[in-house]
DNA sequence: TCCAATGTTTCGCC
DNA sequence: GGGCGAAACATTGG
C-alpha cells in the first residue's frame, strides 16, 4: 500500500503514543521486539517509506509496509498474524506482514531527511549531485532510487513523469538541464499533492496516468511497458512525453 | 479463479 | 566482486 506520504499521514496518526510506556509486545516478528517492553515511546518519525519508533532505551523501531503491510491503530484486524503489537496505556496499534527492525543508536545516524522528498530537510541539489553520480541511468530506475528520492514509489514515479512530459526511458544525462530541476522539484510538489489526496481519500480519482487507459491531455492510450534495472511497469503517454535519447 | 500490485532483500550464478 | 535474475516474503481487490 505505500509510498512516503501513506508513511507520513501513519506517522502522524501515531503520534498520540509519544510519551507513553510499552505496556505489552506481541507478534511474530523475529527481529527480537521482546527488547522493546517497558520503555518509552520518545519519537515517531518517517522516512521515506519507513516509519520509525525512538525508545528512550537506546533503540528505535523501524518498520517498512513492503507491498502488502497493513497496519491498525486502537484496533485489531480480525483473522490476521501479527507482526508486531504495542499496548501502551492510552491505546494499542499492531502491524501485519510488514519488514520490522530493531535498530541500536539514533535514527539520525541511520537515515539522511535530506533525501526524503516529503522532509522540510529535502535538498534538491543533492538529488541533483546524486543523480549525476549514478550515471546514465533510465529516469525510471532514478525516481524509485530511495538513496536519492526517498518515499517516492511506482505510483509517483508515472505520475511525476507525465506531469513532467518526460518519457520514462530517458537517460538522465542527456535530459535537459533545466526539464530536470523542474522534474526534481515536482518529485516533492506531487508527492505533497499525493498526500492530501490521500488524506481525503481521493488519491485514485485523480490519478492521470497510473492504471488509466487514455491520456488525459490528448486521448491517445496510455502505454504500460516494465523497464529499467527495476524491472517496474511505467505507464506512459508517447505522444505527450518526451523521450531524451540524445 | 487467477493475477497483479503503491517494495525490498537475499541468494545463486556467471 | 559486481551485476543480474530469480526467489522470497505476504495480501487482496479486480
Amino acid at each position: 500500500m505505500p509510498e512516503g506520504p501513506t508513511i507520513l499521514l501513519l506517522s502522524e496518526e501515531l503520534k498520540q503514543f509519544e510519551g507513553n510506556k510499552i505496556t505489552g509486545v506481541r507478534g511474530n516478528s523475529k527481529a527480537g521486539i521482546e527488547i522493546t517492553k517497558d520503555a518509552v515511546i520518545a519519537k515517531i518519525q518517517n522516512w521515506g517509506k519507513q516509519l520509525l519508533i525512538s525508545l528512550d532505551n537506546g533503540y528505535f523501531i523501524a518498520i517498512h509496509l513492503m507491498l502488502f503491510g497493513r497496519y491498525a491503530v486502537n484496533e485489531k484486524k480480525p483473522d490476521r498474524n501479527e507482526r508486531l503489537g504495542i499496548d501502551t496505556p492510552t491505546g494499542e496499534f499492531n502491524f501485519y506482514a510488514c519488514s520490522v527492525k530493531i535498530q541500536k543508536g539514533q535514527p539520525e545516524d541511520f537515515y539522511d531527511w535530506s533525501v526524503d522528498v516529503l522532509s522540510d530537510r529535502w535538498d534538491p541539489r543533492e538529488a541533483r549531485k546524486k543523480i549525476l553520480k549514478l550515471g546514465n541511468e533510465m529516469i525510471c530506475d532514478t525516481l524509485l532510487s530511495q538513496d536519492v528520492f526517498s518515499g517516492v514509489g511506482n505510483v509517483i514515479k508515472n505520475e511525476v513523469l507525465f506531469r513532467q512530459k518526460v518519457h520514462p526511458r530517458s537517460k538522465t544525462g542527456n535530459i535537459d538541464d533545466e526539464i530536470l530541476d523542474k522534474l526534481i522539484k515536482d518529485t516533492r510538489d506531487f508527492s505533497f499533492q499525493f498526500l492530501e489526496w490521500k488524506r481525503v481519500d481521493v488519491l485514485k480519482a485523480n490519478l492521470k496516468v497510473h492504471n488509466k487507459k487514455t491520456c488525459p491531455r490528448c486521448g491517445v492510450p496510455i502505454l504500460v511497458e516494465v523497464m529499467g534495472k527495476t524491472k517496474r511497469k511505467a505507464h506512459f503517454c508517447t505522444n505527450c512525453q518526451v523521450q531524451y535519447l540524445i
